[in-house]
DNA sequence: GTATTTAGTGTAAAAACAACACTACGGTAA
DNA sequence: TTACCGTAGTGTTGTTTTTACACTAAATAC
């Protein structure tokens, strides 16, 4: 068997996630599809894989042509393979996921992408194929990342607030953080340049700037440390209690 | 396009990362191939794909037919796609991961595997393909699970001793844990039913046995609650200063 | 100069974690 | 029957981390 029998073979895409953040949103990169099946309607930027093509290299090459970003850090997070997913026939899908900094790109669509677009997300509820489910499990993706590594800084300019941070973060958990304690935790992991500047021209006492000491982060990432943030305990057992009230039978 | 075009297609496979533990020892399911290519070698057991076969479907069927493993829970974890992963052609291979309890199964090899069998993690080192690499981003899902939620129960017989627990959280974690604090944890979860037994037939002191508290832990995983087991800090601590030191340039 | 808006700061109580050493209870063998 | 061997089992204390919480500071707008 040289060549494998055409009863294994199936078509394969890879399909992106890639968040954004800007106006205090947590945004998704979508385009308008130009072609059949779902033309005109909002998807994620994907398409089909060459087959001398790695399926990390596909992705990128993907995104650059549906969207125009290019050098974006792609992160694989799950596989997609219901045999019913696509309308035309059997497709596998290779889900992967990114953080950008939605002012470093100028978005310019091509291909198969009649426009391409930042979504905030949520507002987004009606998208080609399975592309919600395939959204969500990268959002929990996301969500299981802010906890151990420091994200945020993938997502912000390079100069920011402790409070732009906190609104980023908050945005991600879809949960209100203390802002004491959200700063002294921030702080104490030594991974932030205090600029010594202040934000100009804003309505009200100016923040301090800061920018993401790379290096460290690095090293500490190489040692293997983890960068936690949890939900307070006291909003875990409200969560908990209101969910064994649900499930209780009304009596 | 009601069908796609052959040059978007390719092969594609599923590949199972079978734990179980055993006499102190973490163990996965391997199976002798006896099919080209790698004819002879220890493989996982994994196989092609049916176009009409969701994957998690496909998955489970592999399992069954290369071991005799059957009604086994498989978690997806990781596709693998490098164009020059398999020498016949392009194949892309989806990875799937479970916990059994050794005991509950009997390995009826068939189709491609001359022979099915479990091996200590520690001693595999040589199979086929890529699948040393599979394995390894498999142990990495163990280890990030077992801190997540207590798989351990999947992998331990119905009753079992606290300290056979212990064990096998070492042995997962690759590190020593303290006796007095781990069941101290464990305990606090309270997910353990005490069945007021014993061992019998040893020659020491007899322990206490333990089941698992399935309903319990249900109630907890639907509140969305954590079982953690740290790292202590101090090997922690130790871990990153032997990094540093391995990274300096020596002068 | 007063109102408005966001920035920035400290402390104390509670909880979780880490370190640590001895006694208890079986069987076994002299 | 006694000594011994091997594993089971058990509490406390100091340290660190987490949580909760409310006021002053600095800029602009009117």
């Amino acid at each position: 068997m040289t060549e494998f029998n055409d009863f294994f073979k199936s078509a394969f895409t890879v399909d992106n996630v890639i968040f954004g953040f800007d106006e205090g949103d947590l945004k998704i990169l979508l385009i308008k599809r130009g072609e059949a099946p779902y033309k005109g309607k909002w998807a994620l930027p994907g398409y089909f894989v060459y087959p001398n093509e790695d399926l990390d290299t596909a992705a990128k090459r993907v995104l650059e042509e549906l969207t125009g970003l290019r050098n974006v850090y792609l992160e694989q997070v799950q596989t997609f393979g219901a045999t019913n997913r696509h309308p035309f026939g059997r497709v596998i899908t290779i889900a992967y996921f990114s953080l950008v900094k939605i002012s470093d790109y100028n978005l310019q669509p091509a291909s198969i992408a009649q426009k391409a677009q930042w979504h905030s997300i949520s507002k987004v509820n009606d998208l080609a194929f399975d592309h919600i489910e395939i959204l969500n499990a990268c959002f929990q993706r996301l969500k299981w990342l802010v906890r151990t590594r420091p994200v945020g800084f993938e997502l912000l300019p390079p100069q920011f607030t402790l409070t732009a941070l906190q609104h980023l973060y908050e945005a991600i958990l879809e949960t209100d953080l203390d802002k004491r304690n959200f700063r002294k935790k921030i702080l104490s992991m030594n991974l932030l340049i205090d600029l010594e500047q202040t934000q100009e021209g804003v309505a009200h006492r100016p923040a301090r700037l800061y920018q993401f000491d790379r290096d460290k982060y690095d090293q500490f990432r190489a040692e293997g440390l983890n960068f936690e943030l949890k939900e307070s305990k006291k909003k875990e057992a409200k969560r908990a209690a209101a969910h064994r009230k649900m499930l209780q039978p009304s009596s």
